[in-house]
DNA sequence: TTTAGGG
DNA sequence: CCCTAAA
């Protein structure tokens, strides 16, 4: 009926193919393709949801809001996100016509009527009064049938969030290094219980605390904007952050904790505070769209009063056959290159379901009813509840003119989150901050208790060395995502090239109009390290304005996704970065000053900041110059090192070898040639 | 962690 | 570059 319902009204929800128009506007990947098992679900979704969303929020609003919002506040906002191939400039449209009007029994139920998972962020509860009063009857609902997109993931994880914000930072320099932010944003759409008053901007302690952070480590970078162009090479966003508050709300939740076992998970959301929550709730996207802004305000406000209509429909639902089946169906048209599943072992590292991630809130003795072994608390019969707070994204590499605008920055930022988002990443946890590597103990083993402070423990999220990292055109305003049928005609063709020098550590083969000083130590953009101060920046060559990720392997994407746990474990061999002969220069001149048995401070000396050399590269380097320098220069391969340098090698080389020899029978002499 | 050396 | 024993 209600699926009849629906089609009376022309939507067709999930089997609706996208129409040209809807498939251009479509500007984000759909990252939920990847998604083949609900139980491989966890803060992973909860974050690729939310970065997913915000992209579509910046797809909203024309003119991208350019402000930080100081910690404030807050226009009335609901959070309608509808499905992935809708022009999300409709959802007014969707918002007020198919929803406020008649189809609105179609949002209800979005496991009757195939509706985006997505569409709408209302609560059971106001759907109910809505359909209630539309139709005369409602089934029962349950709030997580009707709260789409993060109430899903809310179900699927367990985390049921009230609130998460997504924000990017970085420091371009020349503009007084003042911070460019995305604009924060919280995403509300889940029913949030009366209880949540500290939450309405997401835990803003823990975000400015981590924003700090990022600001702090960001400051060191320099954008030479300058220079004709903004080449981030790895840092500028190493300080990247994307930072998820998640807030559970929910102490009555009884379910599984066992993910895997946990295909009939029952929540509530508490219904109280909805409507509070959500006229709090900031959106300047809103402003760009008066329209919307007016009709979604209005509606929201309307709404709320049936917030306040008791509600008893209730209906239990399996997770089983909900959202992500037929989310999987929608977006299979979707090329996303995301279809490597998060590490499995990744996500059980996390306190999944019951747990919430980060501070420990509470135990509840609900039994779980999962039968997995990996469960703390199965075997103590008892759930804690944790808090996701936040979650970082530690590396993004961007190049960007810089005549392009902050705003398309940030949408590149975004981008690139997003797509890093849903691209499989570890779930790392930190326990006072120290990172729990052995996801085999158990959390109490790992010293998880109950009695744990709220920030004692962390997750991080940490790239998939095997994840091919997205390449973004920050030129294009409104990125297409990659099964866009348009092309990236915009995208410069010297993206690629750079790309591929990168990608070969070939810079020099590049035109450098910077000159090559800069060049010596070039940074690593793929390592992920945290900017350092101090530390120089690659310049990337001509014409760079392409948002550039450089991927560790492309084949990545053709690793099937249960292999993929496992690639992601064992470490993957490191990308092949010959020395340039700027760099063999720095190694020598190193060398000859302090030794060869000092790779370390070899490597502090002349390569403190570039992260994809370690002292044992540096070591191994020495060792190949040296075999180099003694074999004739047509054995050599490779670009070939100048034979000066080669003869400085043989020549420090077989100074240090004697100092060695010297050292080894007078110990008490101090070998120092400085 | 760093060094040293084999693979 | 990786791996790892040894320090």
């Amino acid at each position: 009926m209600v699926l009849q319902k629906m089609l009376d009204n022309g939507f067709n929800g999930y089997q609706m193919p996208p129409t040209p128009r809807a498939a251009r506007s479509s500007r984000r990947r759909c990252i939920f393709q990847r998604k083949t098992d609900d139980h491989q679900l966890g803060a992973f979704d909860l974050l690729a949801t939310v970065a997913d969303k915000l992209v579509m929020e910046e797809g909203i609003s024309p003119k991208p809001v350019d402000t930080i919002t100081d910690g404030e506040q807050a226009k009335d906002k609901l959070l309608i996100v509808k499905s992935c191939d809708a022009d999300v400039r409709d959802q007014s449209s969707l918002f007020t016509e198919q929803v406020s009007e008649a189809p609105l029994s179609n949002i209800c139920s979005n496991e009757h009527t195939s509706l985006p998972n997505d569409a709408c962020s209302w609560p059971a509860s106001v759907m109910a009064s809505e359909c209630s009063r539309k139709f005369g009857s409602v089934e029962q609902l349950d709030d997580d049938e009707c709260k789409l997109g993060l109430g899903i993931i809310t179900k699927k994880c367990d985390v049921q969030s009230s609130g998460c914000r997504v924000s990017v930072g970085c420091i371009l320099e020349g503009e007084s290094e003042k911070q460019i932010k995305m604009d924060p944003k919280i995403y509300r759409n889940l029913s949030v219980s009366g209880k949540d008053d500290v939450c309405s901007l997401g835990c803003p302690e823990t975000w400015d605390g981590k924003q700090s952070a990022l600001v702090r480590s960001a400051n060191s970078v320099k954008f030479p904007s300058c220079r004709g162009h903004m080449s981030c090479g790895s840092f500028p966003f190493n300080s990247e952050g994307v930072e998820i508050v998640t807030r559970d709300n929910d102490e009555n939740s009884s379910r599984c904790t066992q993910p895997r076992n946990a295909n009939k998970a029952i929540r509530r959301l508490p219904r109280s505070g909805d409507c509070r929550i959500r006229k709090s709730l900031a959106s300047k996207h809103w402003k760009a769209t008066p329209n919307l802004k007016g009709e979604g305000y209005n509606a929201n406000k309307e709404r709320c009063n049936f917030l306040n209509t008791k509600n008893s429909y209730k209906r239990q639902i399996s997770q089983r056959d909900y959202p992500f089946k037929k989310r999987k169906l929608y977006y299979c048209s979707s090329a996303s290159n995301s279809d490597v599943l998060v590490s499995s072992d990744g996500i059980s590292s996390l306190p999944e379901n019951d747990s919430k991630g980060a501070a420990l809130l509470s135990v509840n003795a609900t039994p779980t009813s999962g039968a997995g072994e990996c469960s703390p608390f199965q075997s103590r019969n008892s759930h804690v509840k944790l808090n996701i707070k936040s979650f970082r994204v530690p590396e993004l590499f961007i190049e960007i003119p810089e005549t392009a605008t902050v705003g398309s920055l940030k949408r590149s930022v975004m981008k690139a989150v997003t797509a890093i988002l849903g691209g499989g990443l570890h779930v790392g946890m930190l326990l006072q901050g120290k990172k729990i590597r052995d996801d085999t103990r158990t959390l109490l083993q790992a010293g998880i208790s109950h009695g744990n402070k709220s920030d004692a423990l962390g997750f991080t999220l940490e790239p998939n060395p095997t994840q091919a990292s997205p390449t973004l055109c920050p030129e294009d305003p409104f990125q297409h995502p990659r099964d866009s049928p348009q092309p990236l005609a915009r995208s410069p063709p010297t993206a690629n090239e750079v790309q591929d020098a990168v990608e070969r550590g070939n810079l020099d083969a590049l035109p450098d109009p910077l000159g090559s000083n800069i060049r010596n130590f070039p940074e690593s953009n793929n390592d992920s390290a945290p900017s350092t101060p101090h530390m120089s920046l690659e310049k990337t060559p001509t014409g760079s304005r392409a948002l550039v990720a450089v991927p560790e392997k492309r084949e990545a994407l053709a690793i099937v996704p249960m292999c993929k746990s496992k690639q992601s474990e064992s470490a993957q061999r490191r990308m092949r970065r010959p020395f340039t002969v700027s760099e063999v220069e720095a190694l020598v001149q190193a060398v000859e000053k302090l030794g060869t048995g000092r790779w370390r401070d070899v490597k502090l000396r002349a390569f403190d900041n570039v992260k994809h050399r370690t002292y044992v590269d540096l070591k191994d380097k020495w060792k190949t110059l040296v075999h180099t320098a003694r074999i004739s220069p047509q054995q050599r391969r490779g670009e070939p090192v100048p034979q000066e340098l080669l003869d400085r090698v043989l020549t420090a080389h077989a100074y240090w070898s004697k100092q060695q020899t010297k050292y080894q029978l007078k110990p008490q002499r101090e070998s120092c040639l400085v």
